[in-house]
DNA sequence: CAGGGTTATGTTATAACCTAACAGACCGCA
DNA sequence: TGCGGTCTGTTAGGTTATAACATAACCCTG
């Protein structure tokens, strides 16, 4: 699951500098607004919704961040595969492996709502598979799964 | 897929009357209200959002139905397992194999909107096995593919 | 049949989520 | 210098969902 604080913050120097990378690489620019959404977003133990990061950033730049404003850098980081929706939660959080549209598992916790993201190749032949079987062809492929995370269970 | 219309208005005296003698087994109340809805939603080929719904009791009734009369009786629906909710799409479709709080796979046409539940034990089985190796406990799953239904795909 | 519980629905208001449309800022470049 | 592109700002409004309270219908029981 999610690692603590600690972990979290570890992490997450890599992680920004590796979509700073790909976004070099592919001629992106990463904007302070984008830089700032995407370090709320690493910096939250559970996904936030936009409304969340409108509070979030008004707290710490002191203005007011409109929706539409919001809800463009989602889209440019959910577009390039820094960031996921959880669709059940209408709330976002950055992408594990950062970079390719992914098919990635999502577990989420209904006690502390942290989310941990994991692919599985023998879940995405398995569904592939199915779809297929009702001559169904997956463009785009939604996997949210509640309950209690290590952590909760143990607790 | 999703039978035309005449499969599904064959199929759907059927499943009402499932729903039914669910709903006595169980001492629930099918009101009108309830059937209603069911009934709307199993004529649609494509899930219906609650505000679709109260524009279609508004047809039908000639009377104003207000969200929060709508919402409770979704909620009914889906906590008895007659209606499922499409997280990706705000909508609800009627649940084809009612009564049991199931596990099913979505499969959304994203060019005509016809959404198909099938099972798979599969399917299930390795979620069950990738989120046990992260030692997440599922209380509930949501796996919605969108993508080409057979028939659109042949068109 | 009065009183009290339960369930379902009605009503009002508002919260939460999302987007269209247009305006301005900024930058690279012909 | 002006043009086109990209990013952000602003106004306004559309869509989705719920809180809080009121009423109605029903059943049970004394």
């Amino acid at each position: 699951m999610n690692e603590g604080q600690d972990g979290r913050s570890a992490a997450r120097a890599g992680w920004l500098s590796r979509v700073e990378g790909l976004c070099a690489e592919r001629g992106l620019q990463l904007t302070a607004l984008r830089r700032r959404v995407l370090g709320l977003l690493a910096e939250s133990s559970a996904p936030l919704t936009a409304y969340g990061l409108i509070d979030e950033l008004a707290r710490l730049e002191g203005r007011q961040v409109a929706p539409p404003t919001v809800y463009r850098t989602l889209d440019f980081l959910v577009d390039n595969g820094f960031v996921i929706k959880v669709e059940s939660r209408n709330a976002f959080a950055v992408c594990d492996s950062p970079g390719h549209h992914h098919h990635g598992i999502l577990l989420i916790c209904t006690r502390c709502g942290a989310t941990d993201e994991v692919d599985d190749h023998e879940v995405d032949a398995t569904l592939a598979r199915r779809a297929a079987a009702s001559g169904f062809a997956i463009a785009k492929q939604m996997v949210e799964l509640e309950g209690l995370c290590g952590r909760c269970r143990a607790a």
